[in-house]
RNA sequence: GCUGCCGUAGCUCAGGGGUAGAGCACUCCCUUGGUAAGGGAGAGGUCGAGAGUUCAAUUCUCUCCGGCAGCACCA
């Protein structure tokens, strides 16, 4: 007998050997009738498999979240089943569960399109009603190489390679159709139910390796229900009308034109933003205890070979050749400009941390494919700086780093990020020593902080170990944005030294850090979460001040002056239009705030606010108006010194 | 860069071998209206670029450029 532990508490005893079904077919009907799968001591498995030794038991019903997983993976196959059923001759790769659905990757000659979707989806939707069993079967290697080969299924064959030696070769059936698979699967196809949807066609390299053919991968959406699928539909929508090159637009604050692909025309409205966040970073660095440097665009080509990037990303330079036949780059980063600040005039011990920033505008040749709004540009510019210290000053500066960039990001709302730590990968350059003490030192610096990270093991960079800080925005989803890297080679490599107090020439260490990254992501990503609603002391336009009739003309523009007056950012509207078409205007330009001056207004000096998002109107007299908004529009940095200084 | 799709007015899009259309935006006129579209008129396009096929190409073919989705890449 085997002593078998249910989520209840209770424990039970079966016969060895016995299954999940037959376990929820012993407890009820409908549990019997629900259950899809189940699982042993944590471990998601077949119902159908046998239970041996005493275990932690659940049984796994359609409702329960985890079978979510199980619908997606199911569905998998079936739209295999159906693609293999339609078009004969497709090949049949890999499957896997992704967020919010799953993907299948094909190999055929002819490339789908999204007309084939409905006679795939329905086919799946015949496949479902069949309602099949899910069986699994274990082949010996030989067998299932000379079965996919038989059948033409070379990846298969591959895949079947690559499964380690002792591991077993597992194979699950729905009816005729089979597939190599790690399973789990649930009982039948029927259980996966109707709420899928195909999405989008699309190239991927087999096994994500450019050197490989490329195969046409279908990528699907599947929920329990209808309705999760209708939210999901939704959700998607939402992003879509949060994307900042539509906002980007619509609101004026740039845009792309052919002539320049993946470089920035900034409006004066998106440039407003952009210079009000290096306002802000330039205040917060200042105090910080950074200085601001600025170096230049364009550097010897020898000094590229010098630094190695000549060697490994020349392909991904601008390059340039003068008359006289000298060569040189556009920089794509600031970190050998700031060693040549360094090495400029000799440095002592007393100078560390040395603390050089600068907004550096970069260059970067990206392959076509990847740019992306301001998400991927090819001439952005970074909030950088390098921290250059004695080797027993990482730690402290690391910590130091850390926390400015957490309160940073607190400043934009971004409170929920993820930290990810990666450190040494094999090929390196450093004794293991000074790894050691590098990659303590950013743990520590997470440690001190309360900081939880993610491991990315072998993931640092060949010159140190590296963190990463990767936002979440308003809709779930993660952008990485800062970065805090040790660099034990970049200083060594051109030169730069310190003179340490015996007197000696020692070499610092590096640390590159970047908070917003670039300018052009990091607006990109605010756009989106806010969905173009700023916080006012963002907003390019702040306040637009407009009239009922042009009897108030001179009392607005009264109005308006004061608001600039006080330093706010303002327009005036005095067009004769009805109220409500420019209430309408301004809405859709997501300015945060209307005033509105009728003659009402005018006799008693007061102004009507309407706020963005809202339908409610507020009448204050317009000392009042401009004190609540000069407050409100105060950067969160400038508040937060102010209120320290009246609390001392 | 790779695979697939797309490129017609500022924007969203229709059309299709005989040199173009809608709505919104824009300009002008009328309208002075209390919180999300008042009315009228007008202007606006080498149909992404080049080559080819054709009596004739915005439409068909090819090449290039740019965009979108995904993959690969991201110092």
């Amino acid at each position: 007998m085997i002593h078998l532990t249910f989520p209840d508490g209770s424990v039970r005893d079966f016969e060895p050997g016995i299954s999940g079904a037959e376990i929820a077919a012993g407890i009820s009907k409908s549990l019997s009738k629900k259950a899809v799968a189940m699982t042993v001591n944590g471990e998601l498995t077949d119902l159908a498999d046998p239970i041996v030794r005493d275990a932690k038991v659940t049984i796994v019903t359609r409702d329960d979240p985890a079978a979510l997983e199980l619908i997606r993976h199911d569905c998998a196959h079936v739209m295999a089943e159906a693609v293999q059923e339609l078009f004969p001759g497709t090949q049949v790769t890999i499957g896997p569960v992704i967020e919010n659905g799953f993907y299948y990757d094909f190999a055929r000659n002819e490339p789908f399109t999204p007309e084939d979707f409905p006679a795939i989806e329905a086919k799946m939707r015949e496949i479902i009603q069949r309602n099949r069993p899910f069986t699994k079967q274990v082949w010996t290697r030989e067998k299932a190489k000379a079965v996919f080969s038989e059948k033409g299924e070379q990846f298969k064959v591959e895949l079947v390679d690559a499964i380690p030696e002792g591991e077993d070769v597992k194979i699950y059936a729905q009816g005729d159709w089979f597939d190599l698979c790690r399973g789990p699967h649930m009982v039948s196809t029927g259980q996966i139910g109707n709420a899928f949807k195909l999405m989008k066609v699309a190239g991927a390299y087999w096994r994500g390796d450019a050197n490989n053919p490329m195969l046409t991968r279908l990528y699907a959406t599947a929920w329990h229900d209808e309705k999760q699928l209708k939210a999901y539909l939704a959700m998607l929508e939402e992003a879509e009308k949060r994307d900042h090159r539509r906002l980007g637009r619509e609101m004026d604050l740039f845009h792309f034109q052919e002539e320049g692909p993946g470089v920035v025309f900034w409006h004066p409205k998106g440039w407003t933003l952009y210079q009000e966040l290096i306002g802000y970073m330039r205040r917060r660095q200042k105090k910080a205890g950074y200085v601001e440097v600025n170096t230049p665009q364009l550097l010897d080509r020898a000094l590229w070979e010098a630094s190695g990037h000549w060697d490994k990303y020349h392909e991904n330079m601008f390059i340039t050749q003068t008359e006289d036949d000298r060569v040189f780059a556009l920089k794509p980063m600031n970190c050998p400009g700031h060693v040549q600040v360094f090495k400029n005039g000799l440095k002592s011990y007393r100078d560390l941390p040395m603390k050089v920033t600068e907004f550096g505008a970069v260059h970067r040749y990206e392959p076509s494919g990847a740019l992306h709004g301001l998400m991927r540009v090819r001439a952005f510019t970074q909030d950088d700086a390098h921290i250059f210290c004695a080797e027993d000053q990482i730690e402290e500066t690391a910590i130091d780093v850390h926390q400015f960039m957490m309160s940073i990001y607190e400043d934009f709302g971004f409170t929920d990020l993820v930290v990810k730590f990666s450190d040494r990968p094999e090929k390196r350059v450093g004794s293991d020593a000074i790894w050691d003490k590098a990659e303590a030192a950013l743990k520590a610096s997470l440690e001190a902080a309360g900081q939880e990270w993610e491991y990315n093991p072998g993931d640092g960079a060949f010159y140190g170990p590296k963190l990463d800080y990767v936002l979440r925005d308003a809709i779930g989803r993660d952008w990485q944005c800062g970065t805090n890297q040790v660099d034990l080679n970049l200083p060594g490599r051109l030169g730069a030294f310190y003179i340490d107090p015996a007197g000696d020439k020692v070499t610092p260490v590096m640390i590159h850090r970047a908070m917003f990254g670039s300018l052009e992501r990091f607006i990109g990503i605010l756009i989106e979460h806010y969905a173009g609603h700023f916080p006012l002391w963002l907003a390019p336009v702040q306040i637009v001040v407009t009239t009922i009739t042009s009897d108030a003309d001179e009392y607005a523009q009264s109005v308006f002056d004061a608001l600039e007056k006080a330093g706010l950012r303002a327009e005036i509207d005095l067009r004769n239009e009805k109220i409500n078409y420019k209430v309408r205007e301004h809405s859709l330009q997501k300015i945060p705030v209307i005033l509105v001056c009728g003659k009402r207004e005018a006799e008693e000096g007061t102004v009507n606010i309407r706020r963005l998002g809202s339908k409610e109107q507020n009448v204050l007299t317009l000392d009042a108006a401009i004190a609540g908004f000069v407050d409100e529009a105060t950067p969160p940095d400038i508040r937060r010194a102010r209120e320290n200084a009246v609390a001392a």
